[in-house]
RNA sequence: GGCCCGUUCGUCUAGGGGUUAGGACAUCUCCCUUUCACGGAGGAAACACGAGUUCGAUUCUCGUACGGGCUACCA
């Protein structure tokens, strides 16, 4: 085998934002290149001009380095291979398809499109199926069929045509699939593809060979849905005598909706109820905005990490992979023949185990930034503390799957409560209940530290006093101190509130319970 | 319709001629616990079907079914 320096590339088109199929297609060619040593490429397929969306290919660049899919080569960092994006590289393609035109592997065709699109129709109405091929060709309107005289004057009248593959009759394409092994195809059943368009651009069956050549591509990584014109990518680069430089290609699995059929669109996200896309994407034409992982509060690892074992695995029992974990032991055996359906879950439970990861001073300060924005706290309002910031997340994290839901599930920690749970409230509260917690306000006013243990004891101290089992009060307090039903652990949560917030919030709470059980009372 | 690819718990998957078919998510039960979580223990849950090869097939072969893809001067 040759001793090329392996070489992949992620070849999108910038027709819309990149959904996570793409991202996950891009993904394996960047952990198999890096897992060799290699180059991961990334070159925009624009070739079709009706298909451009501004936006697109910044989208793309955008949610590769959000990934964390470092892009060595191509579109936004240049290259030796300059230009990366095939519409500044129309001309060197048509070199190419008249070359093919020269060795007599391809040939001119002047159909108009409007024509063939009546045969078609025409074909089909007869429930046969139309094919521009070796059958056909010759009762068609081409250099084949047409003598080298006529063809000629069209082409000096400036007729439009296309260059096609002449694809020969009666034949077996072998090749080998590094996903799916040998695969073998017929001849006939390949039609006479479309090189050259009549705007003078490639079609993407000739534009990514003549690309992957001239950058040095080893391995053409793309989606399964590209498997039924391998065959066809094959004999061009017979045809063009590129056999030995020829990358390897493997053909991935797709990605499937969670319910229901078929490969997952860009068209399905916000349907479905989970993001298709990574980073948020606005419509230039309607405006409207699909969601996104990053938006959501994913984290670009959890993400990455979800996406490689859609398809993949280790060979393992280990789910948890960094970025370089996966370089590491990424590989095409270990790839699923079979479409992997998109389970939302299961993305969430990635996030989580992420979150679990992260260090708590560094969710503190994520944790400090969204309280400035939130509540307009002061730079040195003591709630901002490093000390207190932490131990508010040690509390809170074991309950999160995100970031973003601190503040929704742990607010209490940081404001006083301006309600109170009424089903607790109503099912629990006894009028003795007040006199209790008086006692208790009592109790713990000597006390310098107020730590969670201390404040337990007392608080059960003053239960027995009163005949009371701690059960009874407990699920009060935490109502009177948070507001809530539930919550990070109760004593704990006392102490980082303090003695006097803590005392505050008795105070205020028996007022407000006692006056709302009082005017229930009247009604 | 034609062609191609595929098929292990609901989902992602491991495995592979002889296994109690393993793990994870989700789900259920129990334990921990004032709560919600976390954590721990356990449960339910799969080799699409039919032939063939074989002493033995979930594993190999062939059919069928089902799923997916392609069938453009789109990628």
């Amino acid at each position: 085998m040759s001793e090329r320096r392996v070489r992949t590339r992620f070849a999108p088109s910038p027709t819309g934002p990149l959904h996570i199929g793409g991202v996950r297609t891009a993904l394996y060619a960047y952990l198999f290149a890096k897992r060799n040593g290699g180059d991961f490429l990334l070159r925009i397929e624009d070739t079709d001009q009706n298909r451009f969306v501004p936006g697109a290919e910044e989208y793309i660049i955008e949610s590769l380095n959000w990934s964390g899919i470092k892009i060595d080569e191509g579109v936004s960092v240049g290259g030796k291979f300059s230009p990366y994006r095939q519409s500044e590289r129309k001309e060197i393609y048509r070199k190419y398809a008249e070359q093919l035109i020269q060795s007599g592997h391809a040939y001119y065709a002047f159909d108009k499109a409007e024509e063939l699109d009546a045969i078609r129709k025409k074909t089909e109405a007869e429930k046969k199926t139309f094919a521009y091929d070796s059958t056909s060709r010759m009762s068609l309107n081409n250099s084949l069929s047409l003598s080298s005289e006529e063809t000629e004057k069209k082409i000096s009248a400036n007729e439009h045509y296309v260059i096609r593959l002449k694809v020969p009759a009666n034949q077996e394409i072998n090749f080998t699939d590094l996903i799916r092994g040998a695969v073998t195809f017929h001849s006939n059943l390949i039609d006479d593809k479309v090189l050259l368009k009549s705007d003078g651009m490639p079609t993407y069956h000739l534009a990514h060979i003549v690309d992957d050549v001239l950058m040095e591509i080893t391995h053409a990584i793309r989606g399964e849905e590209w498997l039924p014109s391998a065959p066809a990518h094959i004999l061009i680069y017979k045809f063009l005598e590129w056999e030995n430089v020829m990358p390897q290609y493997a053909h991935l699995p797709l990605l499937l909706k969670p319910d229901g059929n078929g490969k997952l669109s860009k068209r399905d996200g916000d349907k479905l109820g989970f993001p298709v896309f990574p980073l948020e994407w606005k419509d230039p034409k309607t405006g409207e905005i699909s969601s996104s992982y990053r938006e959501k509060g994913y984290y670009p690892e959890a993400f990455v990490n979800m996406l490689a074992f859609l398809g993949w695995n280790p060979g393992s029992v280990q789910e948890l992979f960094s970025m370089e974990e996966l370089i590491q032991n990424f590989s095409f055996e270990h790839v699923h023949k079979a479409g992997a359906r998109f389970d939302p879950e299961k993305t969430k439970w990635f996030n989580e185990q992420w979150l679990q990861r992260k260090s708590d001073s560094e969710l503190a300060s994520v944790l400090k930034a969204s309280l400035k924005k939130e509540f307009n706290f002061n730079d040195d309002d003591k709630r901002l503390s490093d000390a207190f910031l932490i131990a508010c997340v040690r509390l809170l994290k074991v309950r999160c799957q995100f970031e973003n839901e601190f503040i929704e599930k742990g607010k209490y920690l940081f404001v006083a409560p301006a309600s109170y749970d009424e089903q607790v409230i109503s099912k629990k509260w006894k009028p003795n209940y007040a006199t209790f917690f008086e006692q208790f306000i009592e109790a713990v006013s000597p006390l310098q530290t107020f730590t969670a243990s201390e404040t337990e004891t007392l608080f059960k101290e003053t239960a027995a006093k009163n005949n009371l089992k701690p059960g009874e009060v407990l699920q009060l307090f935490r109502v009177i101190l948070s507001g809530q039903s539930a919550g990070v652990d109760l004593f704990p949560m006392a102490e980082l509130l303090g003695k006097k917030e803590v005392n505050e919030r008795l105070k205020n709470g028996l007022t407000t319970v006692q006056n709302a059980i009082a005017s229930t009372a009247k009604s």
